[in-house]
RNA sequence: GGGGGAUUAGCUCAGCUGGCUAGAGCGCUUGCCUGGCAGGCAAGAGGUCACCGGUUCGACUCCGGUAUUCUCCA
């Protein structure tokens, strides 16, 4: 059974016991600060099972795409090693939220796993939790026990520990016993030999979890102690491509329909043969591994950047780029072709895929060719090391040097220092880049105190869209102390006018005013966990009395005005461009905006002001707000709103119109376009392959850079007489100037050479050598010219050059580089011992060197002494 | 957020511990030669050494700051 089959069948099978099939949520995680890439199918459900909402569906089915890439079992350095690792991969999931229980899960995932999938029972093997004699004093799970012996084989079934069979989610919050599924995929004679019950959970490679479900009944308490949940969840995951390995009846993940067309793709690309070669064989599994986490990632709008998630996607791109560079021979970029392909195998189930081909392809290209960059260079520097090294052995640092200045890789120039017969400090690496980590952490180190918390009331409001001030109450504070800032506080109230950070628009700032009149600054808000934090450098000094909280108004309003600018200015590039054009960021200050956006190129003058006036023209259209809070997604969608690629929406969300411009956007607007004033672009440009950004400002900000422009204009008119026109006096000057420093050229010259004429004849000859001492009224730069024009044709001059400026003497001694040779004489030691006459100091090279000193008076005496040099 | 590196001609880069009147290759312009694929030869134009400040007799070079960019860590 081919892969989109089996994927289809699963959705199927679910919907048709009543479940609702949901998108994959993006891999990409832009709120959490905890975690930054989806790793399990449960993470977009977390908020139904904290029971922070309701969900409108109680039954659920989907697939979702998951990224690993840290964790004790899946470094990314182990991937492709083995046949079964991954770090991007899909979890099939059925889900209930408070509706069937254990009874339903099990009987439809055995009738799944043996009807529709026909696997066979002599296979798979079920897991039951056995129970715990800690703390918690668990009993065994009787009842899935129960269920499971109704329909499997008592030898099949196997009890299993805390570690293995009792999922909990984190300190806190729902958790409960689970069931997993194994199969044995090894060949008769095998099982023969050894029974599979004694292989489950050993990290077989033929003997494999496939199937985890999780029920959840317990709630644990901040305390450590276990309650039981009113309304029981089921959280089930499936890993796909075992899935697919099982029903394909293949050894390795890597031999499914998901992953042979890239592995045959990436033959034909490079001539390398895959299953002939252990070390081919991993760079090819590691390429084609990484290409779809990379694809998926730049698909949900994460490119790859120098920090934070994009730091992760890039490097797992370099990380298959460099398997290629070594064990494949691709020294030019090869990658981005094979999106192609994964986006023919897979753009059906993830439509993403398909619609931003283009865009992946840019990007890849574009990071291949600069990282492939960055290896040329590290080679060239890693030559110079080992060049300049004494003995066999290669300094550790120097190599950390190479890897954390320049980019290249440690694992290869330990490759390449074992080619050359050479040896690399490894200790030297690893204390240099534990000292550089420990560097990191220090500089980000924040010390958070407990939460001091005044109030139960939990249920914090948002109010800030209608109103600016607010009568608030403190729930909770804590102290945090960091590097940077220092100590801050954070509070929570009740509700709030403040806007949190987020949807790329900045957080408010403002103050709270006591009963008392006293004054506490807010500095910024952000989101933190479903809550509204406000940070300040002080706390209130009465906690529990009711404070008035008031935002910035100026700031709110020029922030407002930037981001209704925002979504005209997305509609303006649609329409000017292209449907192209996607949001690809997006920052909202109150001073300025700034939007990326996919396209190809260089905005051209006329587009640019084609998209300023289309946004200025909806300006002074004076379009109305029109706000939707509480839409279902559909409605929205159906009314054209646009949404946005890797970001995640719930079923209710909120529409912002203005005209024909309608997006999903949490954001603050102004009430009517016309509050906007103007719209400014201010520059164009490339942050990434097929990336543009736009700076533009409004309102005040345009009026500051208009008036300043204008300020500007008329200096410069006034410094032109007030010309009418000065552009063109501009232009006149310039040719003006392009003349006469052509004539002073000339001129210059002429006297060099007059001057060159007059000096020659005041040459005298000593011993044989041409010589003159005398002052000059040049500076340092003319005298130099002057000595060395002379100096030309002639092997046996000695000169010593003075000039007074500013006050303070200057010595020039120019020798023929023969006379230096025959003589033994030296310029810098003469120019230092004159130097004592007008009290200073100098040197240079033996054929001409210079003095200075602060005292001209001693200048006719070191030119007196210049003769003593001669004989 | 923290550390390190880079910024020199249109492009790619040299320029060692401060002192050659800032260079090379490619490209460009002009002239001559040449029936063969990156043609050859010769001449020439092209630089605020990123920017600001400091140290020094003297700064592309050293120090401090700013900007841009690369890179590693978080």
């Amino acid at each position: 059974m081919k892969s989109q089959d089996i994927r289809a069948n699963f959705l199927e099978f679910f919907k048709e016991k009543s479940h609702r099939i949901v998108p994959s949520a993006p891999m990409v995680i832009k709120d959490d600060p905890t975690l930054m890439f989806t790793n399990a199918g449960m993470n977009q459900f977390k908020e139904f099972f904290l029971g922070n909402s309701i969900p409108k569906e109680t039954r659920v089915v989907d697939t979702q795409k998951c990224l690993r890439v840290s964790g004790k079992h899946n470094d990314l350095e182990e991937v492709g090693k083995d046949t079964y690792h991954h770090t991007m991969f899909e979890m099939l999931g059925n889900w209930s939220f408070g509706d069937y229980f254990k009874e339903e899960a099990i009987a439809w995932a055995w009738e799944f796993l043996t009807e529709v999938c026909k696997i066979d029972k002599d296979c798979l093997y079920v897991t039951v939790f056995e129970g715990s004699t800690d703390k918690d004093n668990l009993a065994k799970d009787e009842e899935a026990l129960e269920l499971w012996r109704k329909i499997v084989a008592e030898d099949k079934i196997l009890y299993g520990n805390k570690k293995d069979n009792f999922w909990e989610m984190g300190d806190q919050g729902p958790c409960g016993p689970c069931s997993e599924i194994h199969v044995d995929i090894r060949p008769a004679e095998e099982k023969a030999k050894v029974p599979g019950a004694s292989l489950v959970n050993q990290d077989h490679p033929q003997v494999v979890e496939i199937w985890n479900l999780v029920f959840m009944q317990y709630n644990r308490r901040a305390n450590g102690d276990l309650e039981s949940l009113p309304s029981k969840h089921v959280d089930t995951g499936m890993g796909f491509e075992r899935l697919c390995m099982v029903m394909q009846g293949v050894q390795s993940n890597y031999d499914t329909d998901v992953f042979t067309p890239i592995i045959r793709e990436i033959e034909t690309i490079t001539s390398a043969k895959y299953a002939k070669d252990e070390a081919v064989d991993i760079a090819i599994r590691v390429i084609a591994d990484h290409i779809r986490a990379v694809s998926f990632s730049i698909a949900d709008g994460q490119l790859p950047s120098n920090t934070g998630a994009g730091y992760v996607i890039r490097r797992i791109l370099r990380r298959a780029i460099r398997y290629g560079f070594t064990f494949l021979d691709t020294k030019e970029p090869f990658m981005y072709r094979l999106v192609k392909v994964l986006s023919d195998t897979m753009g059906d189930a993830f439509p993403e895929l398909r619609d931003q081909r283009q865009l992946i392809e840019n990007v890849v290209k574009e990071e291949e060719h600069s990282f492939l960059k960055t290896l040329d260079q590290g080679l060239v520097l890693l030559d110079n090391i080992v060049a300049s090294n004494k003995g066999k052995t290669i300094d550790g640092r120097k190599a950390f040097e190479l890897y954390d200045t320049f980019g290249f890789p440690i694992d290869l120039t330990a490759l390449i220092l074992g080619e050359r017969g050479y040896e690399l400090d490894e200790k030297g690496f690893e204390i240099a880049m534990q000292e550089q980590k420990k560097r990191s952490r220090s500089a980000s180190e924040v010390s958070k105190e407990d939460w001091v918390v005044l109030d139960s009331d939990n249920e914090q409001e948002f109010v800030g869209y209608d109103m600016l001030e607010a009568s608030v109450k403190l729930v909770k504070y804590r102290k945090v102390t960091s590097k940077k800032e220092g100590e801050q506080f954070q509070m929570v109230f009740n509700l709030t006018p403040f806007y949190p950070e987020g949807g790329g628009q900045v957080g408010d700032k403002g103050y709270l005013e006591l009963v008392n009149g006293d004054v506490v600054y807010i500095l910024d808000t952000k989101r933190e966990n479903n809550e509204i934090v406000h940070f300040s450098k002080e706390l209130p000094a009465t906690l529990t009395d009711k404070f008035k909280a008031v935002v910035d108004k100026k700031q709110r309003q020029r922030t407002a005005a930037n981001h209704t600018a925002t979504h005209l200015l997305h509609q303006a590039l649609r329409e000017v461009l292209g449907e192209h054009v996607e949001q690809k960021g997006s920052a909202v200050h109150s001073k300025y905006l700034r939007f990326d956006f996919s396209h190809f190129a260089k905005l051209t003058v006329d587009e640019l002001r084609e998209v300023e006036n289309f946004v200025n023209a909806r300006i002074s259209g004076n379009l109305p707000l029109v706000e939707n809070r509480n839409i279902p997604m559909e409605e929205a969608l159906e009314q054209g709103a646009m949404a946005l690629f890797g970001e995640k929406y719930g079923d209710a969300v909120r529409t912002i119109r203005f005209g024909q411009s309608v997006e999903l956007c949490g954001g603050t607007h102004v009430k009517n376009t016309g509050d906007i004033w103007h719209f400014k672009i201010k520059s164009e440009g490339a942050v990434a392959a097929g990336i543009r950004r736009i700076e533009a400002i409004t309102s005040d900000a345009v009026k500051d850079f208009y008036s300043e422009n204008n300020k500007m204009l008329f200096e410069i008119k006034d410094l032109l007489n007030n010309t009418a026109d000065p552009v063109k006096s501009v232009t006149a000057l310039q040719e003006e100037n392009s003349l006469l420093k052509k004539q002073v050229e000339a001129l210059l010259k002429e006297k060099a050479k007059n001057l060159k004429g007059e000096l020659l004849q005041e040459l005298t000859e000593v011993n044989g050598i041409q010589f003159l001492a005398k002052q000059l009224s040049l500076d340092a730069a003319g005298i130099k010219d002057i000595a060395f024009e002379m100096g030309n044709n002639k092997d046996n001059l000695f000169l010593l050059f003075a000039a007074e400026n500013d006050g303070k003497a200057l010595l020039s001694c120019y020798i023929s580089k023969e006379l230096v040779a025959q003589k033994n004489l030296n310029a810098g030691t003469i120019v230092r011992e004159l130097g004592k006459y007008i009290q200073g100091g100098g040197g240079g090279q033996p054929f001409f060197a210079t003095a200075g000193g602060k005292n001209p008076n001693g200048i006719a005496e070191a030119l007196e002494k210049a003769k003593g040099y001669l004989g």
